[in-house]
DNA sequence: CTAAAAATATGATATTTGTCATGTTTGTGT
DNA sequence: ACACAAACATGACAAATATCATATTTTTAG
């Protein structure tokens, strides 16, 4: 398996600001993992000793509501660090990781980070950014939530996953996602999502081919009332 | 001004992690501020080269959404620490912070604070775990908005002001907001907010006084669906 | 104390969104 | 290539929520 001196994702995360030493012996007792699209990360309740660095793929973070349906909180790719609350407190994790693609990971175990967390300002400090990044990126969605209406939010998330994550050579969005994760993200019914996706199609926003979707007019998106 | 080591209200947050030494030092910088009822504190967009440290009284933070409308992102009370964010980024504050009612604060300044946040693992420590809090309310905030009827959050909304904020000698919750803020913090319009508290106390499920509000059914609001 | 302003209350109606039913397309394993 | 399951699509209707209009009550300023 590849170093993590060496490794050129942890440059995405918070694990480019410990030292040459401490990568090695990060390195040493990480395990790399494989996991299958739809395949159960980890899930609501369990408790997680240490973080999963995302090599490949594409994960959603879920919660599940009292009504049942699940809610994706935040999309996590390449680079993402997945679990980085366990590192912080003894509680059972918050949210469910759900594989969204075949995924490529390795795990550090926490005993070996906490460590670095209490001797290294400059690791600690940025977990801390990433942290608040985060929770800015959150009070954004809750906003988003409660103010504006399903349409308009499934135009955000069209434009948030081209702009965060790409697309491919044909300009297709790199991450494929059923209509109903999309729904789920949006806090929306299945069909709900379906429908609006239908609209954007006919007025030529969006093109798709099987699940793939390609924006096609990204303005009318960010001008959509 | 009353010295920070003696100060009851830092047990309530990030600034018990500090030793004697910094506190005293952080003491000679802070100044003392007062708030009237609806006094903006600081305003989304402003660079914050501080944080408030909340001794009295009650503050909302706002964020605006695209169609003008507040959404109420948090509330904040006694003990609570304001801008906390600032601390750890160079960024503007994403949040406003308005007084709900007449306030009493202090003020430190970043720059004084910044040197134990390199230094002090203990103090970084619990600004990671505040943080990581903040996250874990904010991720279930953003699931209640995109999944639970207004009814069920206005009933959540009213449980959540009683258990964390208390209530005065006659049970009347110690938060006194208008109903354009319950409206803001459940993310509906005002009417929506007015209807469904007039519905509750038609049920009994709550009683007025002028503003206050009190709690008659705590069950009837927990096992709303 | 009083007039004006702000907040609360409520009805009527429009709009958005959810739910259920049913059919079609797409993908997958053999 | 086929059969089956899953995902997608769409109509009809129900429910939730927003909006606009208009009183009434409460609070505030002078």
């Amino acid at each position: 398996m590849s170093k993590c001196e060496s490794c050129i994702v942890k440059e995405f995360n918070s694990l480019k600001a410990l030292t040459r030493e401490e990568l090695m012996r990060v390195s040493n007792c990480k395990t790399g993992k494989i996991f299958k699209k739809g395949q159960v990360v980890f899930e609501e309740g369990e408790t997680l000793n240490g973080v999963y660095c995302v090599k490949d793929g594409v994960c959603k973070l879920t919660k599940l509501s009292e009504n049942g349906k699940d809610q994706v909180v935040k999309l996590v790719v390449k680079g993402g660090l997945l679990g980085k609350r366990s590192l912080v407190t003894e509680q059972k994790t918050n949210l469910s990781a759900i594989a969204l693609s075949d995924m490529e990971m390795c795990f550090i175990p926490k005993s070996e980070i906490m460590e670095d967390l209490q001797k290294n300002p400059k690791f600690t400090m940025d977990v801390l950014k990433k942290m608040a990044h985060d929770l800015k990126e959150s009070d954004e969605s809750l906003v988003n939530m409660a103010q504006k209406s399903v349409k308009r939010r499934m135009a955000e998330i069209l434009m948030y996953i081209h702009d965060n994550f790409g697309t491919d050579d044909e300009d297709y969005l790199s991450i494929v996602i059923s209509r109903e994760d999309y729904a789920s993200i949006v806090g929306t019914a299945t069909e709900s999502a379906i429908r609006i996706l239908s609209q954007f199609k006919k007025e030529g926003i969006i093109s798709t081919r099987g699940k793939q979707i390609r924006i096609e007019d990204y303005s009318a998106l960010k001008w959509m009332e």
